[in-house]
This record gives C-alpha cells, structure tokens and sequence, in this order.
DNA sequence: TCACTTAGTAAACATTTTATTACTATTATC
DNA sequence: GATAATAGTAATAAAATGTTTACTAAGTGA
C-alpha cells in the first residue's frame, strides 16, 4: 500500500524533473506556431501516416482546426496529404523529410544538453544511470502495451 | 562513445514515453488557460513565492503578459501577491491553498491512471521500476545540482 | 433504397497569446 | 546626487487558438 504510494510519487517526480527539458523543446523554434509544432511533434512520435480525425483525437483538437493547421504545414513542405485508399473520404497525412528533419534537429538539441551533464556523473553511476534508464522504459513500454 | 549515444538515446526514448501524459495534465482543465496553467504549474514546482520578473524569466514569457495573467489568477484566488520586503519595486507571488489544490487534482489523475498499469506487472518488475525509478530520479538530480 | 453516421472543409466569431511601446517607482552605480 | 538599469504596469495591435454551425461526399446498416 504504502510502496504504492511511494512509487507514483517517485513516478510524478520524474515527470516533474523532465518537464524543464520539455519547454525547452520549443524555445527555438520560431519558424512553427505552437500547434504547428505540437502535430509535428505527434506525427513523429507515431510514426505513421495517419487522417485528420486520428490526430485530432490523439491531440484533442477539434479537426476544424486542424484542417487549416495541416494545410499551412503542407504548404511549407513539412507534411504531405494523400487520399486514402481504404476511405475516399479521409486524406493520410506524413511526414516529409524535411518535416522529420525539423523534429530531429529540436530533439539533437535536447540529446546534446543532456550529454554534457551526463558526463559529470562518474563511471559508476553512468551504468547505474543507463540500467535504471533501460530498465524504466522496457517496463514503461510493457505498461502501456498490456492496457 | 557509441554508449553515450545510446544512453541519449534512451533518455529521449523516456521523454517521448512520458509524453502522452503530459498533454494528458491539461485536458480536463477547463477553469484555467493554457497560460494560466502554465504559470500555476511552474509555481507549483518551484515551491516558494517569486516575483514575476523571475517567472517571466522561468517560462520565458515576456512580464508584460504576466501582469495580466497574474491578475486574473489573483482574482480567481489561486495565487496572492504581497509585497517584497527587499525591493518595493517587486511583488512575491505564491500559491494559494486553493491554487495548489487545483494543481494536486490534477496530478492525482495521472498518479491514479499510473496506478491502474503498474498494479498489472508482476511482483518482480513492480521491485524493477521502483529501483529504477528512484535510481533515476537521484543522479538526474545530482546531474542538475551539479550543472 | 433510405435514413444515419463519419471525414473533411468552410466561414464567422470570441478568446488567448504575442509583440511593441511607453510610463512610474525603485534600486544600483559612478 | 545625477544617471542608468530594473520591476512592474498599461494600452494597443496583430497573430494564433478555440468554438460553433453548416455543408459535401462517402461509408454504414436496416
């Protein structure tokens, strides 16, 4: 019970701790609106090509706006549409290499800061760092994969 | 060398992970803007009262917009300001018990949400996560402290 | 076939966020 | 003590975001 407790303690205070590297995320980044970036942002992570009412599910935006939001993105080069061929009425929309060039460049950025302090650490707590970094994700994957 | 660059990879990996409950914190938040939200989380974090050039400078928004923002969280009693004994120039904000209360509800859903995936893993990898996750958050902190 | 739902678009409108400039009251510096 | 820098406020315009209603074309199911 108490673990319990303990553990989505030490759960909300990672989040809390990698917030901070997250704002970052978008500092930058002048040459995209916030949303812009926010479905640029999802569309990476996903790795597929996906329609308008998937994003905007998984966005929550209403897919009005994305409608405007996605066509200016086209516009610049960043994502291409193409019809769907199971669904005459949806459009799959992906990334170009361009679009996932943006993306990779802000999260190069990230990577590096961390880099710099993670080389503080002595040679201990690097693998101590890694395993528990490794461990954390194969078990957070699982989480997510049973539900 | 190409274990630096898996552990980055790694911790990228994480972010990315915990991403998903990020844009979950806000969803249901229909009392506060994204703005305002931002300014109570950031307060929340920092956990003592600040003046608002130092928020401005935290969530780098420019103070001018603060100012207003501010005022309306004032006005909906989630934050009070006082003077700053040091400078009369400045104001100290800090949280109010019912500010800090919003923030709590909101942490509470994903701490519960957490819950419900964790309790599915077994024995032995719920000890994993909780060594992990505390190992983690340790030398990330010692990382920062040291920076 | 006929009603019903769904994907995407469109336009009008309110609200929020951002950017710019200017001002007062302090504080810091010399 | 004069001058420059700083904390906060104010007012405004512009850009971005969010909401509502309505429409077309395509799929769904009785």
């Amino acid at each position: 019970m108490t673990m319990m407790k303990e553990i989505a303690e030490e759960f909300v205070a990672l989040i809390s701790n990698l917030f901070g590297r997250f704002s970052e995320l978008n500092k930058g980044a002048t040459e995209l609106s916030h949303m812009q970036n926010h479905v640029m942002e999802f569309m990476y992570m996903q790795q597929r090509a996906m329609n308008l009412k998937e994003i905007s599910k998984g966005l929550n935006v209403a897919k009005q706006q994305l409608t405007i939001i996605i066509r200016n993105l086209e516009a610049r080069g960043y994502l291409t549409k193409m019809p769907d061929p199971k669904d005459k009425r949806a459009v799959l929309v992906s990334l170009t290499p361009k679009g996932k060039e943006v993306i990779e460049k802000k999260w190069t950025y990230i990577y590096e800061r961390f880099l710099e302090k993670f080389i503080r650490l002595d040679e201990e707590e690097q693998l101590d760092f890694h395993f528990a970094l490794h461990k954390l994700n194969v078990l957070l994957k699982k989480m997510e994969d049973e539900a």
